[in-house]
RNA sequence: AGGCGUGUAGCUCAGUGGGAGAGCACUACCCUGACACGGUAGUGGUCAAGAGUUCAAAUCUCUUCACGCCUACCA
């Protein structure tokens, strides 16, 4: 009679209290050749969302696992680099999950400023109707009118890919919640002095019409000039000065050259004329200057260039500004007033030739600042904004990270990190859009003064005036995200989330944001709550195209993961980037590689199907709880075999999640699922199953079913939908896989008797199948190889398996044979005698073509022989290597032998049949 | 300029002190009753180059070469 399970033999039934959960049926017949993916996702992604598993209860037991989702632009759409980090966190989840671990994954979008303002403006243009026609508040109300129709996408696309985020949490950086934080961390920073408003150099995009950070400004290798320009002087000739922008001279407050440069020691304290105003600037001498640049003097125009803006302090300098906020000339430009800097640049140097100002032009190849979302050429500009005090911020997230409170895995990016942070410069948070947080800051039209709050004031503090405007500015978006691992819970309220969940465990996302997000988050959570607002960052990969080129839409090169998956599944998309990311800089996304693991969902599949059948034709599931067997325990040797894999399987899987080896992970059940569930277990299982003796039939089928539901949990995390939907029918009415349990090695099913065994099983069936295949013989030709059984252990192996090894083999009988060396067999492979199978075979083979390959065997035996007696002659080795590795090299030099003099044997045989070939040599 | 990283089979990449590995591709044979999206057996490498440390180096150190990325105020 079946009967349950001992708990024991098993791997551990649920813990905790997830909710148990009904499902709809299964729609696709479980004898369908394939997984029916397109079919399947959205029904068992809808089942999960009804059931309520991925729902956070923090008054639930357990550790708490939380990870808050690095949050896509709210008008973004799924691509590769979101599939990549969502898949790494949903394997995170789901493991965890499984575990009983309170899990928690928030989810959320990000209003990305710029990105978004940008987009919407496009549309509006497709309208023919631009911002500032329609003025801020209609605006603004069409952003939230396009995010509630457009928003939806990448939300909607998470889902596709199986993402179990706890979608009743899912926030948004402009939600209420989220911009009362944003205002209570503006006003106290600025309370604290850590905020601060003033009169900078900033970076500019003309294009965007707003600052932008500096590490928004990427830089962009360009073939350039550097026009040389003569600053006419008073009676000293005139002094060349080199420059990349000559249409900033209109705003020249003076020439620099380097201290005690003796070229230049006369115009010190003299005057130059700015070329084509006849302005008169002093020369002065600046540390800043490279003597060996151009030539060594410096056109100083502090309004424009960060460098002369830091000169133009050091010397007291005015700053005229010649470039305005679209990148246009000045009134200071007199007649260039207007134009473009390009269009002007370029009129200016043929004014400038015409009248002799012009010594010479050299091309130059130097780096050009651009916007990160336009790619404008960036314009420095002086300008007054909200700048975050940063290094006070930035010493404390460098203190958590050298003493480990946030751990970043791989830890090479702690270099990168330090390094950044070490050198880090305040934060210009202001932004000249309409979309985002407005700053939190008011002017009173009466007095002056500047009011920070959380709320409008009513009437200034002051003066009593109610003439208060409030700034026009939004923060710049990455402020918010900033807040996102606490704003997300419910802070600045004392909720029951951020008392369960904060600090938040894992961080997952790309090396390419460290500084835009992870390191800000860092020092927001440590200013903020006073912890660090994770304990692990885990850098992934970036995704990069099949011949390792970034992905751009101009490039054409951009690979869609939706169509990713509807191709070849979601199954087969997470598992191929699950793949691939290791510690390594790139991942490389080839469909080719999706496609290998779609057929290797399809051999899971197929896997079940086998065993669904055998189940089904024993006459109704018992379902992979219920086992006979003897005390729990698994009788036949298959099924002892696969339950210590399984085991040891279960335990690397968990080791290698719980080092964040996500390739190791998958590349571990790659390997097992197919080499050794598929091609030996269930092979070795189908003569038990369809053998005469109906008990131990139904013993291994238990197991059997009981592997495979094993097998499925340890795959759950990385591929969901094809192991629940084969759960479902081996298991109908135990709910879903992914309550768990996550299967555990346990010590009493540890069994390396019966390993040991099946590797000797092995081994002579791969024996038997090289002579096969050595002879060309194929499937046709049946054998009876004789085995050389040199103890007696292994000779009652054989017997009692002879009928499996029959089968596996192709042989009619197989026949056991003493041998005389006495020496015990490591290797089955070496028992077999070759020339007994061999010598029936004359006619059969090319005895030259045989010969060839197994000289070459033996050459190769030769030199591992030679290299492992080498060692073992050697004394140095013996003396200090560890004794296990020496033994091992002993057994392995007596296995090589062997094997030698068996391929000795068989050119023997070769050269007898062939009549002319090799003697035995 | 500085920092980081990479270089292992045709391709993509694991492997961090003791037998050079995986996937794909390739070759041969096989539609064996879960799967031809399959099975079996194979081919293929001076681990970029050189030197050093060690009984022992793909692995540690140094140098060189090639490539990539990041940071940076050479106008």
């Amino acid at each position: 009679m079946p009967r349950l399970l001992p708990a024991a033999a098993g791997l551990r039934e649920a813990r905790g209290s997830l909710p148990g959960a009904t499902f709809a049926m299964c729609h696709s017949d479980p004898l369908d050749k394939n997984f029916d993916f397109a079919e399947a996702e959205p029904r068992l992604y809808a089942g999960w969302e009804e059931s309520g598993l991925f729902r956070a209860d923090p008054e639930r037991p357990g550790p708490p696992f939380v990870i808050v989702i690095p949050p896509p632009n709210v008008t973004g759409n799924l691509h590769m680099g979101h599939a990549l980090d969502a898949t790494l966190q949903d394997i995170l989840i789901r493991y965890h999950r499984m575990r009983g671990d309170n899990t928690l994954w928030v989810p959320g979008t990000d209003h990305a400023g710029i990105a978004t303002q940008n987009v919407v403006e496009r549309a509006l243009a497709a309208e023919g109707l631009d911002r500032e026609e329609l003025g801020r508040e209609e605006f603004v109300r069409r952003v939230w009118e396009w995010k509630a129709t457009y928003g939806g996408n990448i939300v909607r696309q998470l889902r596709r890919l199986g993402a179990s985020c706890d979608w009743s949490r899912e926030r948004f950086t402009m939600d209420e919640g989220l911009s009362q934080a944003v205002r209570e961390v503006f006003v106290s920073l600025y309370d604290e002095g850590l905020i601060y408003r003033g009169q900078y150099i900033i970076n500019w995009c003309p294009r965007c019409h707003t600052a932008v950070s500096d590490i928004e400004v990427e830089h962009e290798d360009r073939r350039d000039s550097l026009y040389y320009l003569r600053y006419e002087t008073e009676g000293l000739g005139p002094l060349v000065v080199a420059t990349t922008r000559p249409e900033t001279c209109f705003g020249d407050v003076a020439v620099a050259v380097g201290p005690n440069d003796p070229r230049y020691a006369a115009y010190l304290g003299r005057e130059a004329r700015v070329p084509l105003t006849g302005r008169l600037v002093p020369i002065i001498e600046d540390a800043h200057v490279d003597p060996d640049f151009g030539t060594g003097a410096l056109k100083v125009t502090p309004a424009h260039d960060p460098n002369d803006f830091a000169i133009g302090q050091r010397h007291g300098l005015g700053q005229i500004l010649a470039l305005d906020e679209s990148g246009l000339l000045t009134g200071a430009a007199g007649p260039y007033e207007g134009l473009d800097r390009f269009v002007a640049r370029e009129r200016m140097l043929g004014e400038l030739g015409e009248r002799g100002l012009l010594e010479k032009v050299e091309p130059l190849e130097h780096a050009v600042g651009v916007c990160y979302r336009c790619r404008t050429v960036i314009e420095p500009l002086v300008s007054r904004q909200w700048f975050v005090r940063a290094a006070p911020l930035a010493a404390e997230a460098a203190r958590a990270v050298r003493d480990g409170r946030t751990r970043l895995v791989p830890a090479t990016w702690e270099k990168t990190f330090f390094e950044w942070m070490d050198n880090i410069r305040d934060w210009c948070v202001s932004r000249q859009l309409w979309w985002g947080h407005q700053i939190p800051a008011w002017y009173c039209g009466g007095c002056g003064r500047t009011v920070v709050a959380r709320e409008a004031p009513a009437a200034c503090p002051d003066c009593r005036g109610t003439g208060l405007d409030q700034d026009q500015d939004v923060l710049d978006t990455w402020f918010s995200s900033a807040l996102w691992p606490f704003s997300t819970l419910g802070w600045p309220e004392r909720t029951r989330d951020l008392e369960r969940y904060f600090p938040t465990t894992v961080l997952v996302t790309g090396f390419d944001i460290i500084f835009f997000w992870v390191a800000r988050m860092m020092m927001m959570g440590l200013k903020t709550m006073g912890r660090v607002p994770f304990g692990t960052v885990v850098l992934h990969p970036l995704v990069r195209d099949a011949q390792g080129q970034k992905m751009s839409k101009s490039k054409g090169n951009v690979v869609d993961p939706l169509e990713v998956m509807s191709r070849q599944g979601a199954d087969a998309f997470r598992f191929a980037l699950a793949a691939q990311a290791g510690q390594a800089r790139d991942l490389k996304i080839d469909e080719q590689r999706v496609r290998g693991y779609a057929k290797f969902v399809n051999k899971i599949w197929n896997a079940a199907r086998f065993a669904l059948s055998a189940l089904a034709e024993a006459g109704g599931a018992p379902g992979a709880g219920e086992a006979p067997g003897d005390g729990g325990r698994p009788a036949a040797l298959p099924d002892r075999w696969i339950r210590s894999r399984l085991g040891a399987v279960a335990g690397e899987c968990r080791a290698a999640l719980e080092g964040f080896h996500f390739d190791r992970y998958c590349d571990l059940l790659y390997q097992f699922t197919w080499y050794e569930f598929c091609d030996w277990y269930l092979e070795l299982a189908k003569p038990i199953l369809h053998g005469q003796d109906a008990g131990a039939a139904r013993g291994t089928l238990g197991w059997l079913a009981l592997s495979l539901g094993d097998l499925l949990r340890l795959l759950h995390p990385a591929m969901p939908f094809v192991t629940e939907e084969i759960w479902r029918r081996l298991r109908p009415g135990a709910g879903s896989i992914m309550a768990g349990p996550f299967p555990e090695p346990l010590a009493g099913e540890a069994d390396p008797e019966a390993e040991r065994q099946v590797r000797c099983l092995m081994d002579l069936t791969r024996a038997v199948r090289q002579v096969r295949s050595d002879f060309g013989l194929g499937p046709g030709p049946r054998l009876s190889p004789v085995v050389l059984a040199r103890d007696g252990e292994i000779g009652r192996l054989l017997e009692s398996h002879a009928p499996l090894l029959l089968r596996l083999m192709g042989a009619d009988s197989l026949r056991l044979a003493g041998d005389d060396s006495g020496r015990p067999p490591d290797s089955a492979a070496n028992v077999l005698d070759w020339g007994q199978v061999w010598t029936p075979l004359q006619g059969l083979i090319d005895p030259g073509a045989e010969a060839a390959r197994l000289s070459r065997e033996a050459e190769r035996l030769a030199k591992d022989i030679g290299a492992a007696s080498s060692k073992l002659g050697n004394p140095g080795y013996l003396a200090k290597a560890p004794e296990d590795v020496v033994s091992e090299t002993r057994e392995r030099l007596a296995a090589l032998e062997d094997r030698l003099a068996a391929v000795r044997r068989a050119l023997g045989v070769v050269g007898a049949i062939s009549g002319n070939g090799p003697g035995a040599a």
